[in-house]
RNA sequence: GCGGACGUGGCGAAACUGGUAGACGCAAGGGACUUAAAAUCCCUCGGGCUUGCCCGUGCGGGUUCGACCCCCGCCGUCCGCACCA
């Protein structure tokens, strides 16, 4: 193109240039940094945020565009906003670097943080980044050794050994959550099964208020709640102490505890099995080398999802007998089986095979029989039988002795109630315990680039605080990655410390926190970011928490999520917040991911989008290879990833159409919890609309500028004043709905609306319609500007407004305009549409059936028939029954 | 296996929570302007035919004056959990 050709510089609106100046502006006059005594209300809205990983993706800028328009448009509406970000900055990535590169974590984290830091701020975030913060920085892990330590002397921190989730590859432990389908959720590695000193937040303490408070939390999707509900699992259930026969019993035994939520069946018992790793299956195992031997290979099957899922139910009789606590004649055979969990209930349980899945695949395995128990309702319970799938449905209890005719409900009441009754060894046989699946939180990671555990071991003390006054221990930056495991141990110096409290020679703890331990407070430390002393102002974090809006990701429906729950429970017991019912987000709105075509070249390798040049005819899309011409074959559409190469730069993005653009079109098309497709025409689309915007509002503002206080009252100004208070009313709906894709499209027809009343206006010459431009333009800048907003600001400037833009009041409806005088509604004739009428907005029945009945089309349909009744709903339709 | 969500044009979707199915955008086709292209503007765009009528929201029933929406039964897709007693 050459420069006589390129249209006057009003005429295109530049986002190259106009980007840049506006955010430097915002900067400047410091528009979105926050007071935290600004008296107004306030509201928090928060996206989740970054690892800092290298460069901000696609999803990021979906994330943040969202939440972006909250903020400013709840900073319009006049609340105080806290708008923050910062960098989940610990984490294995860094580490991976340093051996693959040479090069440090902290160098590694730092410089991606730099790059994405710059990467943000030129998508025109409405940010206080003077609260930025780092969780790898000494400033902030400080005060979470600090509460760890506060944790700790709460009785919130145990230190035990445990079974633990090991990483091969990451050589790492592994958080149960962490673990999906066997596999470590980073490296993908099979996971094992390993026994290590392992610190743990005891999240189970709060388990029962975990789960009841869900049930509050109405501002969360339906979805994210049944997944925690699910995970953390209650249940509620009987533990009965079932009396063993001495004899049979190694070190002559008398009792056996087992869990089940089915007591109701107790009658139809057949056998109690034990988990192999069960104390009484131990001391059996001692005197029988069988059994152990069986013992040994449930544990070689492992726990891996493949392994459970091939496994037959395998059990191995102890020879141990119980007694059935309803009858001392009745004995049950003691079985080991594979299938029973050591960490869920008592280990042990009594099996009713009639009513249960794997019951009776064991029994029907072991030959030990069923009777059935419950018998279905409307079926007859002499012909009831059970042989290969088990009856779990309601019904009434037979075959039970004095159960016989209750319900599931009844039966378990009367067995707890007798049994709760009846003692042994001047205990209860039984009581009523609530079980849940929800496991404690193991924090301790074999990691460097991790917080340090702030802990000292002392061969005399044993496990001794850091003193809270020595913090924070600091990461030592003299570490090497040279071989696999935790450097920490390998440092010749930092480990070596003399004890807190007997000053002898003692060793740090080298494990290092669990990076989610970072995120679950970071939204708290954001109310005050520089406190130096302590984690939290209370004053100031109970102002801001809960956080009003919180933005991310489905992936986090449960670790993230749940852990932040768990830690402003602690944080309230601690004294370092106090959040209402402990809950840290109010709302909770997870968004869809980014997903484009992928694309293949004729070798089969992936093709980045930017090599693929799409041609179209006729409805087929065909695909070449921008550099050599080569057809590729166009793929399945997928979430961006690096491995299938289907992803788009946000810099190449931003450079090339800007970030208005980027910004519309992410919030545009799809539904925000759904996943939206990155398409290049859909792309160019939304910087079509920015320049339509732009020559629209130039339109506009050369209307408006004729303004000379004549009243807008004209039949155009009026439909002017009323196509933009509708859209206002829509967006503002919208918005408050998180619906963005419907606020687009309320711009959209706002635009055109207005574009086709500036014709109309041309034509007709009235008088005081200059004013209702004005007004109108300034509503669509308005509401456009949340999500475009720098090219609100030039709209504004072009229109010659007061003030930024982002600095504006939030304009307010003006009901009156939304009514209409008139209505026309559809007239349907036995629910078919035939006609539409005009009548009065309070038009009575009579007239409006009056006014039906006149029209041709509706006599036509009728047939010379009258009708037998007519419906009118005001305002809404009409309907013609014949 | 258990639990949940979803299914609407060529595509992404909308339908105010039972009241005109397809707003808005993308793609496509036709036209205007132009030497030409880009940009812009105008028109068409669920299907069918007899041009004012029929069919149409995964399929089959039901409730209702009226159903994408509610109920019952299927089919399909996606997601989560999974030996939790």
């Amino acid at each position: 193109m050459t420069t006589d050709q390129r249209p006057p510089r009003a005429e295109r609106y530049n986002a190259k240039e106009a980007e840049p100046k506006w955010q430097s502006v915002w900067s400047e006059r410091e528009l979105f940094r926050t007071s935290n005594a600004d008296p107004r209300p306030t509201y928090y809205v928060l996206e989740m945020f970054p690892y800092p990983s290298g460069r901000i993706h696609m999803g990021h800028v979906r994330n943040y565009a969202m939440g972006d328009v909250v903020a400013r448009y709840k900073r319009a509406r006049g609340f105080n906003v806290l708008h923050p970000m910062g960098w989940d900055a610990f984490g294995m990535p860094a580490e991976n670097a340093a051996m693959q590169n040479r090069v440090h974590p902290k160098a590694w984290t730092y410089q991606n943080i730099a790059t994405m830091r710059s990467q943000l701020k030129s998508m025109g975030l409405s940010l206080d980044w003077s609260r930025e913060i780092a969780t790898c920085d000494p400033s902030y892990y400080k005060h979470q050794q600090r509460m760890f330590l506060d944790f700790l002397e709460a009785g919130l921190v145990t230190r035990r050994t445990a079974k633990v989730n090991w990483d091969p590859v990451d050589q790492t432990v592994l958080a149960n959550e962490q673990v999906i389908d066997g596999r470590g959720w980073r490296s993908g590695a099979l996971v094992e099964q390993r026994e290590l000193t392992q610190w743990f937040f005891k999240i189970t303490d709060f388990a029962q208020d975990l789960a009841d408070k869900l049930e509050t939390l109405d501002g969360w999707p339906e979805k994210v709640r049944l997944m925690q509900r699910n995970w953390i699992g209650r249940s509620e259930g009987l533990l009965v102490r079932f009396g063993l026969l001495p004899d049979t019993a190694p070190n002559r035994e008398s009792e056996l505890e087992i869990y089940t939520t089915r007591p109701d069946t107790l009658f139809g018992a057949k056998f109690l099995a034990l988990a192999p790793d069960h104390p009484l299956a131990q001391a059996a195992a001692k005197t029988n080398p069988e059994l152990a031997a069986f013992i040994e290979e449930c544990k070689r099957t492992g726990t891996a999802q493949e392994a459970i899922d091939k496994a037959e139910k395998l059990g191995f009789d102890t020879g141990i007998r119980a007694v059935h606590p309803f009858d001392e004649s009745w004995q049950l055979p003691v079985y080991v089986a594979n299938f029973i969990l050591m960490e869920y209930g008592t280990g042990a349980i009594f099996g009713c095979p009639a009513h249960d899945q794997r019951d009776l695949d064991f029994v029907n395995k072991y030959g030990l029989g069923n009777t059935v128990v419950v018998c279905p309702p409307d079926v007859d319970p002499a012909t009831f039988v059970v042989t290969d799938v088990a009856y779990d449905g309601e019904g009434r209890m037979i075959n039970s002795r004095f159960l016989d005719g209750m319900t599931i409900a009844e039966a378990k009441e009367e067995v707890a109630r007798r049994l709760e009754a009846e003692t042994r060894n001047n205990r209860a046989v039984a009581e009523r315990k609530v079980n849940f699946r929800l496991r404690d939180w193991g924090i301790s990671r074999q990691r460097y680039w991790g917080c340090p555990i702030p802990v000292i071991h002392c061969d005399d003390c044993g496990v001794v605080p850091v003193p809270k006054e020595q913090l924070p221990v600091e990461l030592p930056e003299d570490v090497t990655f040279d071989v696999p495991g935790n450097p920490l141990d390998r440092h010749p110096t930092w480990r070596q410390v003399a004890c807190p409290q007997c000053g002898k020679a003692a060793r740090r703890e080298t494990d290092t926190m669990d990076t989610f331990v970072d995120s679950s407070w970071y939204f708290a430390r954001f109310t005050d970011p520089a406190l130096t002393e302590v984690p939290t102002d209370r004053e100031v974090v109970d102002r801001w928490l809960p956080v009003d809006q919180y933005i991310g990701g489905i992936e986090h429906a449960i670790l993230h999520l749940l852990y932040s729950r768990f830690f402003t429970r602690a944080m309230n017991r601690t004294g370092h917040a106090g959040v209402t019912d402990g809950e840290p987000f109010k709302g909770l709105f997870t968004q869809g991911m980014v997903v484009h075509e992928t694309y293949r070249a004729p070798d089969g390798s992936w093709v980045q989008p930017v090599d693929v040049r799409i041609e179209s005819e006729g409805g087929t899309r065909r695909a070449f290879h921008v550099v050599s011409g080569e057809p590729i074959e166009i793929g399945s559409i997928e979430k961006m990833s690096k491995s299938k190469k289907n992803t788009v730069d946000p810099d190449d993005i931003i450079a090339s159409f800007g970030a208005d653009t980027a910004r519309w079109f992410m919030l545009s098309d799809s539904p925000p919890e759904r996943d939206v497709i990155w398409t290049e025409e859909g792309a160019q689309g939304a910087a079509r609309f920015v320049q339509r915007v732009w020559r629209l509002v130039n339109e506009i503002a050369a209307e408006a500028a004729h303004a000379n206080g004549v009243e807008p009252t004209g039949p155009i100004a009026t439909a002017i004043r009323k196509a933009a208070h509708k859209a206002l009313a829509a967006v503002e709906d919208d918005v408050e709905r998180l619906r963005f894709n419907r606020c687009v499209a309320h711009i959209y027809e706002l635009a055109n609306a207005l574009q086709d009343l500036l014709g109309q206006a041309r034509k007709a010459g009235e008088p005081g319609i200059a004013g209702a431009w004005r007004e109108a333009g300034r509503i669509l800048i308005q509401i456009l500007a949340p999500m475009m907003p720098h090219l609100a600001e030039e709209c504004w400037d072009a229109m010659g407004c007061e003030g930024l833009a982002a600095q504006a009041a939030w304009p307010s409806v003006d009901r009156a305009l939304l009514v209409e005088d008139t209505v026309t509604l559809p007239v349907q004739v036995n629910g078919k549409k035939r006609a539409d009428v005009t009548v009065s907005r309070d038009a009575d029945q009579a007239s409006v059936e009056a006014a039906v009945m006149a029209l041709e089309s509706v006599q036509r349909a009728l047939d010379g028939k009258p009708p037998r009744k007519i419906i009118v709903v005001p305002g809404r339709i009409v309907n013609v029954v014949a």
